[in-house]
DNA sequence: CTGCCGGATCTCAGTCACTGATGCCCCTAG
DNA sequence: CTAGGGGCATCAGTGACTGAGATCCGGCAG
C-alpha cells in the first residue's frame, strides 16, 4: 500500500535513512557481482570503511539477506570470506494481469522463479477475477514451500494507462470491465500481503535491473514487445516512472511515414504498423498466411505469429520481408527515444520477442548506430533480455524488491 | 573541472555527505519559496527537526548564502525571523557558444542577471576566439562591479553533440572548427574559473528549474527553439543529462508524414520541417517573403524569421498558416517526448521563442492535451519560459550554481 | 506601565552511523 | 615451525541529527 510516486518538495535526510540506504548499497554491490563478494571488496567498490562494511555485514547477515559462503585465498594473508546472497533470505509474488493470460511467479532474493503458473485472463467481472488470483497466489505459495514470513510483498504488473494513486487502470483498451478498479487494495485485502501496481513495461525494466545480470546495469531502455509496444526506461539504475506512473508510451511514434492511417490522425506510427497484430494482418493481405481464421484476441495473435515466425525460419522470403521490415520500423522508434535520452543499451523483451529476436538482432543494431546522434561518443548497445518470456510477472514481483531493497535515491529522504 | 557524469556502481554516503545535502535542500526550500521562509516553516517542509535548521541556517549565514531579512509577527509570541536567499552571496559567469553568436551573463545568486553582453560569433581559429572569450568575460566581471572572489565558476553552453569527459563539441553541424576542441580546459585556463561545459538545451532547462519560478520545479520539458529544435529534460527536479550528456536530441523525430525527405531518410523530420530557416525558406517559396535575399547564416535567418512574423502579426494569412502549421508539427514531437516521459510541463523558449509565441501557445496546449496518453489522470501544463531570450547563456551560468547548490542526489555519494 | 502568555529560536546533552587506530586471527611461504 | 601479510573485529572518536528545556520577543489584558 505504500506509494511509489515521489513527493515534491525536496526533503533532507537523517543518520538513519542513511544507514538503511548504505544496507541497500551494499546489498547491491554484492547483488551485482557475480559470485559474490568479501567486505574489503566491498570497502572498495562502495567508498565506506572496512568496519562501516562489517558493522552493515553483521546487519545483513541478521536479516539472513545474505550468507558467508566460503573463503578464497590466494597468496599469503588471510582468507577473505565471500558474502552471497541468500536466495531464500527474502521471497516476492508478481501477477501479470494481461489481457489474454494472467502469469504468476514467486521470486526469490536473487531474482530466479521458484515457481510459476498461468491462466486465461478470464473475461467476467473484475472482482470475480481478483478473488481466482488471490487464491492462485495462496495455491502458488503453498506449493512452493517457501516460508510465508519471508514474502515481502506481491507485485501486480498491469497493462496501459495506470492511476498510481488510485493502484488502478484507467481505460485500459483490451482491459475495459477493469476501468478504475482499485486493484490495489483489493489484492492487498485479499492477499494479506503489502501490494504495489505498476506498469507492465515498467515492471519488466525493472526485472532486467534486478534479475537480467549486467544488462540490467547503468542506462537503458527495455523495449516490450507485447500485445502493443511499449517501454521502460532506466536512468542511472533507478527506473523512471514519471509523474503519474505512466512513462513508456512510445505507440504513436511515427516510424513509416508510408504506413498505414493510425487513430491519431498520422500515418504509419508504431502502433499502425509495427505490432504483432498489424504483422498477422500484413502476412494474411501477403497470403503468406491463411486469412480465412479470424479472431484478434491475444492467444490467437500469438499463435498466428507463431506461425508468421515459422514460415520466415523456413525460408518464406516474404515472411522474411514482413519481419524484417517491422525491425526497421521498430528501430526507427527506438532511436527516437535513445536519443531523446542518451541511453548506452536497448534490452528488448516480451511475449514476442522470442520468436523475433534473430531478425531484430540481425537489423535493430545496425540501425540504431546509423540514426545515434551521440554515434561519434558512445556506441549503442542491443541485447535481448536473459529474463525470459515471463518478464512481465518476474518484473512485478521484482517491484517489491526493488522497493524494499534497492538503493533509490528516494530511499533516503524524508518522508511528508 | 569537476566531473558532471554520474559513476555507475553505486556509491554509499556518509556523515559529512548529508550534512551537505541537507544544506543543499533548505537552500533549495528557501530558494523555491517566493517571499523567504522562517526557521519553523523550514523545518515542516524539509522535515528536518528545528533545531537541525538553525544549525544549517548559521552555516548559511556564516557563508552568507542567505540572509535574515526582517521579521514576521502575527498573533502572539515571539515573530517569525524570515530567511531569503542572498542574492550578493554567490554569483556565476555563463557563455553561450551559439554558431551565429555569443552571449555573456554574469549571474546572482537568485538566478538574476548583473550584466550582460554579446558578440557575433567570430569565424576564426577557436585558439583565438577562445582567447576572446576570455577578455570579454574579464572585461564583463570588472564592469559588473561584483566581487570576483564570489564568482562560484563558469558555464560555458555549447550546442549539439558534446564530449562531457572531453569538455568538447564533437562534429557540431554549424561550427565545424569546434571539433574536439578542449573548451573545458581551454577557457578554465584562460579565466582561472572552475569551468563546466554542457549543451545548450540543458542549460536551459537547467535555467529554468534555477531562475524559472514555479514552472521550473518537478518534472518537465524544455523546448529550446533555436537555430534548430532540441529540448532538455528534468525530472523530479533533477535535470537529465544522459550517458554522454547528449540527452534531448529530437531533430528527428517525424512530425509530418508528407514532409520534406530529411537527410536521414525519412520524411518530415522535426529538423526538415520546423526549425526557423525552413519556415523561412517556405514562406519564400510560398511568396511571403521575397526570395531574392539569401543567406543562411544565423543572425539572417533570425532576421528573415522576425519578418515573417511582423507578416503574421499584421494578418497575412499565409504566414499565419506556416507559423500555425509549425506549432503543430512541434507539438506532435513534443507529444512523443512527452508521453515517454510522463512529465507535467512543457516550457517552450529560445531565441525564436518570443515571436513564436502567441501561435503556438494557441495551439499546442490543445495538441497535447489530444495525444497526452495520460490524457485520463493528468494534464499537460504548456508555458513560455520566464527566463527569457537569454536561457542559454543564463543556464550555462546556472550550470554552476546547479553544480554546487542544488540538492542532486548524486552530491550524496561517495566519490571514486 | 507591568505582568502574563504564546510562539520562535537557542542551548545542552544524547544518540547513532561512519572513521581511524589497534589488535587478533588465519593462511601461505620459507 | 615460524615469520609475515592480509582480513576482519574491537574500541574510542567525530560529527550531524534529535529531544527537552531555557531564553527571547512581542502582543495583550489589567
Amino acid at each position: 500500500m505504500t506509494e511509489i510516486r515521489q513527493p515534491t518538495p525536496r526533503r533532507g535526510t537523517n543518520l538513519p535513512r542513511m544507514g538503511d540506504f548504505n544496507l541497500t548499497v551494499i546489498l547491491e554491490a554484492i547483488r551485482r557481482s557475480s559470485g559474490g563478494l568479501s567486505r574489503v571488496e566491498l570497502a572498495q567498490i562502495v567508498g565506506l570503511s572496512p568496519q562501516t562494511i562489517s558493522n552493515i555485514s553483521r546487519r545483513l547477515l541478521d536479516q539472513q539477506l545474505i550468507v558467508e559462503a566460503g573463503k578464497e585465498g590466494s597468496g599469503p594473508g588471510k582468507p577473505r570470506t565471500i558474502l552471497r546472497l541468500n536466495p531464500a533470505g527474502m521471497y516476492a509474488v508478481g501477477v501479470h494481469l494481461d489481457p489474454a493470460v494472467i502469469t504468476f511467479v514467486v521470486l526469490d532474493l536473487l531474482g530466479d522463479v521458484v515457481k510459476h503458473s498461468r491462466m486465461a485472463t478470464p473475461g467476467g467481472d473484475p472482482a470475480g477475477v481478483i478473488t481466482s488470483i488471490a487464491e492462485q497466489i495462496q495455491a502458488l505459495v503453498e506449493e512452493s514451500g517457501v516460508d510465508a514470513a519471508k514474502i515481502a510483498g506481491l507485485g501486480v504488473a498491469v497493462p496501459g494507462p495506470i492511476d498510481l494513486d488510485e493502484g488502478s487502470v484507467v481505460e485500459p483498451p483490451l482491459l475495459t470491465r477493469w476501468n478504475r478498479v482499485r486493484i490495489r487494495e483489493a489484492l492487498a485485502e485479499a492477499t494479506g500481503l503489502e501490494t504495489l501496481v505498476d506498469k507492465d513495461v515498467t515492471s519488466a525494466a525493472v526485472a532486467e535491473t534486478w534479475a537480467g545480470g549486467a544488462s540490467g546495469a547503468g542506462s537503458f531502455v527495455f523495449m516490450y514487445m507485447g500485445t502493443g509496444i511499449g517501454c521502460g526506461i532506466v536512468l542511472n539504475d533507478e527506473v523512471v516512472r514519471g509523474t503519474s506512473g505512466n512513462a513508456g508510451e512510445i505507440g504513436h511514434i511515427v516510424v513509416d511515414p508510408e504506413g498505414p492511417l493510425c487513430d491519431c490522425g498520422l500515418s504509419g506510427c508504431v502502433k499502425s504498423s509495427c505490432i504483432p497484430q498489424v504483422l498477422v494482418a500484413e502476412a494474411e493481405a501477403a497470403g503468406v498466411l491463411d486469412g480465412s481464421r479470424h479472431g484478434a484476441d491475444g492467444p490467437e495473435v500469438q499463435e498466428r505469429f507463431a506461425e508468421l515466425c515459422d514460415k520466415a525460419d523456413a525460408g518464406d522470403e516474404q515472411a522474411i520481408a514482413i519481419l524484417d521490415k517491422s525491425a526497421t520500423l521498430v528501430a526507427r522508434a527506438v532511436s527516437v527515444v535513445t536519443n531523446a535520452l542518451d541511453v548506452e543499451r536497448v534490452v528488448f523483451g516480451g511475449p514476442f520477442w522470442g520468436r523475433m529476436a534473430p531478425y531484430f538482432l540481425d537489423r535493430v543494431p545496425g540501425l540504431l548506430d546509423k540514426n545515434n546522434a551521440a554515434r561519434m561518443i558512445h556506441g549503442l548497445e542491443v541485447v535481448g533480455t536473459g529474463v525470459g518470456e515471463d518478464v512481465g510477472a518476474i518484473g512485478a514481483a521484482c517491484l517489491v524488491l526493488e522497493h524494499m531493497l534497492a538503493p533509490r535515491a528516494q530511499r533516503l529522504l524524508l518522508e511528508g
